[in-house]
Order: C-alpha cells, then sequence, then structure tokens
DNA sequence: GCCCAAGAGG
DNA sequence: CCTCTTGGGC
C-alpha cells in the first residue's frame, strides 16, 4: 500500500513549517506541491530530506508557478511538459520504482484564468482552455498505468461549490471550463477519485479564497483533484480532504488531499 | 520622579507587540518613538490606550520617518517642525502637564545621510547636515527647561563606535558630521544625559546593523541620545539603555534609552 | 487577503 | 539584513 498527497503550498518557502508538520502527521509516501513560488535553486531540500523525502524532483520558477514531487519511494523522472511552451513551470511527471513500481504520477497546475469567463476580453482565461485541451491531446496517448494530481482550479459539479447558481459565472465553474475538462476526462477514461470515495451531492472543497470572509462561512470550493486511470482507481482505497492544516496560522488558500492505493 | 523613554522601532505596526512588551516591564511614563513608519490613521492606538498611555502626539508619514510621543502623564502638543519643509515627519514636540509641569519634550528622528560622506555627490549627507544646521538655529532661541531625545544618526564620541579609526569615514561618525553635532549641542548647552551617567571611554551602544553579523560581534554605535537643558540635567538621575530588546524576536536594529528625573 | 518581485531607504 | 511601497497574480 501507498499512499500520495497533493497540496498547493503557495509558496514552499514561506510554509516549509507547515510541509514539515503535514508530513510529520499524515507520512504519505509521494507528496506534490503546486505553487511552489520558487526556482529550484531556493527550494527547501534540507527539511525535506531530513524527514526521508530523498527523492524529488523539483520544477521551479521564480515567483510564479513551480510544482515539485517529492517522496521516500524512489522514482525516475520521466519529464516536464511545457505544453504551451511558454516557460511557466506548471508539471512535472515522475514513474514509481520499487514499491509501486510502474505507476506514472503526473502533478500538475493548470492556470487559474484571470476573472472574466470570456477568452476574447481575458487572455488569461483562453490560456487556460488552451492548456486544457493541450493536455486533453496528451492524455489521449497516454497508455499506462497513471495518476494525475494536482490543483486543476475547475470545480466541476454542482455540489463541487458553495453555490452551483452564483458561480456559473464565476471563473473555475463556467460551463465552458466544465466542458472542456470532461473533454480532457473523457480522453483517458480518468476517475476521479475525489467523487469515488466522497460521492456528489457531498460538501468536498479544497480550497477557501483568502478575499473576504468567506472562509468563516465554509464557501469554498473544489479545485484540487486526484484522478486515475481506471486500472488504478479500482486499486483506489481511500481518499480524504486535510481541513486541519486550514487552522493553522498563516495557513494556505489550498488543503491537502490524501489517497491510499493498494500496490 | 518621572521617567522618559526613546525608541526608534523600525515599524511600530510591525512591532506593536514588542512596544508593548517594553512598556509592561519598564512602564516610563513618556515614550517617545521614532520611525514609527505609518501614517497617523493606522498608528496602533488601541495597544497604547489599554496600557494607559492615553496622550499621545502622532506624527506620522506613509512608509517612512514618522515619530510619536506616547504618555501616561498629560501633556500638550506644541508643535511638529519640518525644518527643511520637505514634508518628512521627523519631529514632535509635547510640553508636559501636571506631574514634570513645564518640561518641553523635544522627539527628533535626524536623516540618516545616505552611504557617501560627501555633500558633493550624496544630496543626503548634504540634507542631515543642512538639517543639524537648522536645528541649530532653532536651538539657539529655545529658553525653557527641555529634554531633546531621539535618534540623531550620529555617534559623536570615539567610543561611542566599536571602532573609531574604522568609522571615521563613515556615515555617522565623521568629523564634519560629529562637529556639526557639537554646534548644535553648544548652541543650547545641551547636556548628553547617556554620557553624564555612563561616562567615556565606557561601552554605551544604542543601534547595531542588520547588515552582516555584527550583532554577534557587539560592533555597535551610539546613534541615539538623550540630551538635556543644564537645568533638567542637574535633575537627571539615572539613565540606561535597554539591551535586552535585542535578544526578542525579530527586533528593531535600535535599543531603548531610559532615563528618569527628579521633577 | 496573501504571495511574489523590484526598488528605495536604513 | 530588514522594512516599506508599488504592481501583478490568484
Amino acid at each position: 500500500m501507498i499512499s500520495i498527497a497533493t497540496w498547493n503550498i503557495n509558496s514552499v518557502r514561506l510554509r516549509a513549517d507547515q510541509v514539515e508538520r503535514f508530513l510529520t502527521q499524515e507520512a504519505p509516501d509521494v507528496l506534490c506541491l503546486q505553487e511552489i513560488k520558487t526556482a529550484e535553486s531556493l527550494f527547501p531540500h534540507d527539511v525535506f530530506e531530513r524527514l526521508g523525502y530523498t527523492h524529488r524532483a523539483v520544477h521551479g520558477q521564480k515567483g510564479y508557478h513551480g510544482v515539485a514531487t517529492v517522496s521516500r519511494i524512489p522514482f525516475r523522472e520521466i519529464g516536464r511538459h511545457d505544453w504551451q511552451d511558454n516557460g511557466e513551470a506548471r508539471h512535472v511527471g515522475v514513474e514509481l520504482i520499487g514499491p509501486g513500481q510502474g505507476l506514472i504520477l503526473e502533478n500538475v497546475y493548470i492556470p487559474a484564468g484571470g476573472d472574466i469567463p470570456d477568452r476574447t476580453v481575458n487572455a488569461k482565461f483562453g490560456q487556460k482552455l488552451d492548456f486544457l485541451e493541450r493536455m486533453t491531446r496528451w492524455a489521449d496517448k497516454l497508455d499506462k498505468p497513471t495518476l494525475i494530481v494536482g490543483d486543476f482550479n475547475i470545480a466541476p459539479l454542482e455540489s463541487d461549490v458553495y453555490d452551483h447558481k452564483a458561480l456559473l459565472k464565476v471563473v473555475s465553474h463556467t460551463p465552458l471550463e466544465v466542458e472542456t475538462l470532461q473533454r480532457f476526462a473523457d480522453a483517458h477514461g480518468w476517475v476521479d477519485l475525489g467523487r469515488k470515495h466522497i460521492p456528489a451531492p457531498e460538501r468536498n472543497y479544497s480550497w477557501w479564497s483568502y478575499r473576504s470572509y468567506w472562509r468563516q462561512k465554509d464557501q469554498g470550493r473544489r479545485l484540487d483533484h486526484m484522478w486515475a486511470s481506471p486500472d488504478v482507481a479500482a486499486q483506489s482505497l481511500s481518499h480524504r480532504f486535510v481541513e486541519e492544516t486550514r487552522r493553522w496560522d498563516q495557513p494556505s488558500d489550498h488543503v491537502p488531499l490524501v489517497t491510499e492505493l493498494s500496490l
């Protein structure tokens, strides 16, 4: 059995102590981080090394984006896609060696998409859709047991947001985004582990805005996901959201997700 | 007997808790702050109010400089000099009412003066000397019992720095600054309480640079001062530097000075 | 709101 | 090294 976690940490340097606390408490075998917001040279390798996460694939970028996969079990890095060829660090892929042998683990940070859900006036929204379309063409060719995790920046189901109707016009929950994400899902037959283990319409959020006081009112959205190839999904034992991190000092706006696979 | 303190706090909002700790521990009747680095509207009035410092004269400025005098005993504000008429908040004066009746308390933050001690290539150095010259003309006319305190940004004596010879060419200890400060002293006959109570060449520092690791090597300078009119100096009972604050978390680069007067 | 980067000022 | 501002991003 191996356990895998994903967490948009919103600056790994600022929250190195929180990552340490999480790893100490939950002890996942692998942790996928997004928005590390640092160049690889300033990544806090020592923290992970000390805790036994001696295998690391860090695709960093100064100030923005950036993803990292750290692991107690060996892996080999299989690539860093830059689907839009714009230099943004939004993906790193690894293949597990030893325990979980052969599992492909794709760590991705999909663009947020700006404020206005209209690609003619908001280039960032167009970039988000284009990113998903390029990922879809890529996923169509995947033929190995794969788990893709990360911050997708889309809450696809009605029960993935605190107010479905109100958010239909808000970037992250628009029909256009949801349809585009669905085409990505269909391209590989991805199984949404979050909803496999916590079926809709059960409350199931991973993100709360820093703006306003929504935190207190529980106005969250499920933007972070773990999706598995059908064969991998069949081996998934559990899935949970570690909401406790929201109560820590100066938390990330995202909480971690953890899943267990019988590999 | 009244006690008066001065402290360059280097952001009163960031260190409101440290100011509270200092006031709780030392309980001076009056505290003069420099480099509060905030507009008056964002000054943490509540902290002082709660501790009984209900009389406050805050001469704030957004982001830079700024001075404030807070007191448990009543005073009336007598003015805010802008000697160079450049809008910088570097002075506030008050006159005590009740205990210490009639004492004038001038709180001042003299410009640092930049890096190069040459007014032809460094306008900031010229501004510092000009500021002192304008203060000198002002001091020449003072005729009331006065205590002037604050960050003078000059260490006048050899024993006011960790290495006199090395610092002769460093802004804060150059002969030109020391002579200019001496003319200010002579203009009113100010008595340096720091050296009245802790005579040279005893070690007597109020500031340690954040840059480099001088803190550990005790490479300090005496940049903060409390100077009294001769009549007030005759009533000065004690004077000390509260170096303990340097060991607090994220300390200011300056430590507080406290003096007691038999008024 | 919170995070990053630059640049100024100390 | 530390703090502030502005401006971008989410």
